[in-house]
DNA sequence: ATGGTAGCGTAGCTA
């Protein structure tokens, strides 16, 4: 089975580059996050003439949405909010097998990494704390499931493209990193992405819009994650971050696709 | 140190 998740900024403005990514990876489920509509507007059309007629879709007007689309069935779909908040973003559902696949867009934080002057970096911070505690009083380490999504957060040294440079940058300080690593840590969460490329070299899924020449600068960051519970390790068989879409023309997100197979 | 771009929706917020 092979799942695709991808920060989209976008899905009405860029249904051509998922139509693409569907074509050429042929994924059995997209988690998407940034879809920035509401569900009356969501392209479902589209996608279930290409097999994905299977959607649990939870969006808003302007911000946020997530979505899972599916090729297989979709069961008891759900919603999760965090912060006392009615964002959109954080949904799962159960494919068959008892898969159970969580798609999470966590809050960005803003630019100053300092929760009394920010609220935004505040948000970010309860967010994660909320879900510290949540999974362990939810959820068993036992159960088959895989944590998509843009979490906002690079944890590792080479995450980024300088890890000292990137200390005080909201995305890779040390109180984020702390957390997302104490949420890695509730149910023995295996990063998909990092069983398949060694801790020591650099890996990216997203760079700025702001840079001249994204490529060439390679100024990146490690904001989009794939991890699994301890019982899907084992059926981890590759996972692909599709670099080359940060060229898509005409008009590409910021992040890339994150792919990730788990054999039968 | 600063400013740089993008999307939504049509001002200003969010990233």
């Amino acid at each position: 089975m092979r799942i695709a998740t991808w920060n989209i900024n976008s899905v009405r403005l860029r249904l051509d580059l998922l139509l693409r990514l569907i074509d050429e990876a042929r994924p059995d489920v997209i988690c998407l996050q940034e879809t920035k509509t509401i569900d009356d507007c969501f392209p479902r059309g589209p996608l279930a003439e290409r097999g994905y007629v299977h959607a649990h879709i939870h969006g808003m007007k302007g911000y946020n949405g997530v979505a899972i689309l599916s090729r297989l069935p979709l069961a008891a779909p759900a919603v999760h909010h965090w912060c006392d908040r009615q964002d959109c973003r954080h949904i799962s559902a159960a494919l068959p097998g008892g898969i159970e696949v969580h798609n999470i867009y966590l809050p960005s934080g803003g630019d100053i990494p300092d929760p009394e002057q920010n609220e935004k970096f505040a948000h970010k911070l309860r967010f994660l704390d909320e879900m510290i505690a949540w999974w362990p009083a939810n959820r068993s380490a036992d159960r088959p499931m895989v944590l998509v999504g843009d979490l906002n957060i690079a944890p590792l040294e080479h995450d980024v493209w300088s890890h000292k440079q990137m200390l005080g940058v909201v995305s890779h300080t040390p109180v984020e990193v702390e957390k997302l690593t104490a949420l890695g840590s509730t149910l023995g969460w295996v990063d998909a992405m990092r069983r398949f490329v060694p801790d020591d070299l650099k890996l990216y899924t997203w760079w700025s819009y702001r840079a001249r020449d994204w490529a060439a600068a390679d100024r990146g960051r490690r904001l989009d994650h794939v991890w699994v519970t301890p019982p899907l390790a084992p059926a981890l068989s590759g996972c692909l971050v599709a670099r080359e879409a940060r060229g898509w023309e005409p008009k590409p997100s910021d992040h890339v696709p994150v792919i990730v197979d788990l054999a039968p």
